[in-house]
DNA sequence: TTGTAGGCGTTATCAT
DNA sequence: ATGATAACGCCTACAA
């Protein structure tokens, strides 16, 4: 079923059909009635990619999301679509691999989809770096801080990951702990992964807190099962400590786990403090502690920034986002 | 850049440049050897659009995943990516919102990407019973029964999910509660709400177990938060409990956290049984007893049903799939 | 082994 | 207000 075949039943041509199906001025309401009577009686079904081949230009915007398990990533998916939503832009969402290029994802939809613009979810700065001169149309970097990328059409909108981590840090020495730990990213391979560190070791030099990367730290992957191996080891060194950072909620959720195994109670023996503010943190026992990133103050960011740019060809911008400490009970004040 | 572009660069004719990027056999190694050197030098992308439409059928297997935050639904794409890996037929996943018409968007992708067949993860029958007979390839849905719809080219691969809530409350009984509630899912809009329902009460029933649908069960949405809605209202009602059959994990550890929210300890006051078996529950404190899916079966069984309807063109298969209850930490006997 | 040409279903430009 | 027709980029007989 084509609109040749639909112009054949309705009795008009494949223009005014065309122009019917995509609400196009100059056609009689009779035609327009008849028409759609015909594509409701028929089920047709437009073929997108004979449309997508001829449009120069869609009218869509689109969001790549690195990870499809990603709880923080789904919020700002949600996010974003409410928010786009009052818009007339159609939303174009697509998952991809935690470790595929979402550059090159990104460059092949452009030419299938040809959006107006891109929400990038996530992202590796090696990727953009290599292949991100091949787009050409407005895009905005959510999570990550792309000021230092040379690309005037790559605004980003992110959470301040180095002050974060050193607010973290802060918070915890303030509760009296003198001897942490950081479950945390890889620090070579994550953007983020390296700031949290960075800002972690910058409170600590700060507050003359003695922390060594060799013993102290602990890079690892994203998952509950890399924080449960990663606590497990530095149990397993003798290492001491009160507290402990992990970079991420299911990092600290995996950590709290393993120090249970252990024999350790968290908080009364560690504390432990997370990163993220994942919604699931709020009902576990005991509340998950958390550095909690404003995912709809991220999402609103990024939808107004890349709309800006869209429609006011306005250049790239660069915005950081605020956070907060939430102490909820998995860490506690010990005396000295 | 085209192919017609590569053409006139390389001097052969589009035939042959389309031969090579398709790897079809009658080209000169001195033509490929050109071609390929010149497709890289130029960054040349094919336009899946003009692919798609000139192509009657493509190659690909393709997978619709309902909802985006299911960690069941990642671990199981994650299975079937490494099954279909090992085959000829490239994958393409696309996720779609919880309550959006699957089928629909099946239709739509299979004139788009042109599949050799579907797998559906997740699915809402009615919409199977309106729309699925505009699907003529072999599909399987996974993690829902099909059995009792009338379409030859649908096979099913599932949870007997009765049979589970049935020995999942026998197994609570079992333990000597007698006082239990459950919070479900959904009976009236969802298949596996329903499922598991019934086998709730079957158990009951077997066992002379008093179970009231008014008093003793909540339909809600599968969240941490509705989990822990609905057990907040069974407190609040007075309904005295020992245990709490939740028909998902994530209900249960809402459930667990509106338990400790209310002065009750799990699992010395009241037991808690979830359903699905995430990767999460054995994180956390106390692990989470639940009934275990086989995922990495239903992830076989899926790709092995729909390859053979695919390249035996054999009929519609409905399969079920073992699964196993776990006691783990947030259950316990109780003395009569 | 290679090239030419027609058509996939749609949109959009011209006429009418 | 409507219709004929030329692209869009690719694949694939069919010819050479």
């Amino acid at each position: 079923m084509t609109i040749k075949d639909l112009a054949k039943k309705t009795g008009y041509g494949v223009a005014t059909v065309s122009r019917v199906l995509n609400n196009h001025p100059n056609v009689s309401e009779k035609a327009r009635k008849e028409i759609l009577e015909a594509v409701r009686e028929s089920g047709f079904q437009i073929n997108a990619n004979a449309k997508h081949l001829k449009q120069q230009h869609a009218t869509s915007i689109l969001v790549v999301v690195k990870g499809t398990s990603n709880e923080m990533f789904s919020a700002l998916v949600e996010s974003i679509q409410s928010r786009i939503a009052k818009t007339k832009y159609p939303l174009i969402v697509d998952y991809i691999d935690e470790d595929s290029n979402e550059v090159m994802r990104a460059v092949q939809l452009c030419q299938e989809k040809k959006p107006l613009g891109i929400l990038f979810l996530g992202g590796n700065s090696e990727h953009f770096i290599k292949d991100f001169y091949k787009i050409e149309i407005p895009c905005v970097l959510v999570s990550n801080d792309a000021s230092k990328l040379p690309f005037d059409n790559l605004s980003s909108v992110a959470t301040d990951d180095r002050q974060a981590a050193k607010c973290a840090m802060d918070s915890i020495i303030a509760l009296g702990h003198r001897k942490v730990v950081m479950v945390g990213g890889d620090r070579e391979n994550s953007d983020t992964g390296r700031l949290r560190y960075e800002g972690c070791v910058q409170s600590c030099n700060e507050h003359g807190i003695d922390f060594d990367v060799e013993h102290d730290y602990e890079g690892v992957r994203f998952s509950y099962q890399d924080g449960y191996d990663a606590t497990a080891r530095l149990i397993a060194a003798k290492r001491e400590f009160t507290a402990l950072f992990a970079a991420a909620d299911v990092m600290a959720i995996g950590a709290i786990r393993a120090l249970k195994d252990n024999g350790l109670r968290v908080p009364e023996d560690v504390s432990v403090l997370g990163f993220d503010g994942l919604a699931l943190g709020s009902f576990l026992v005991p509340k998950l502690s958390t550095v909690e990133q404003s995912v709809g103050k991220m999402a609103e960011r990024s939808v107004d920034i890349l709309l800006s740019c869209i429609e006011k060809n306005g250049g790239a911008q660069h915005e950081t986002v605020p956070f907060v400490i939430r102490q909820r009970e998995s860490t506690r004040r010990i005396s000295g």
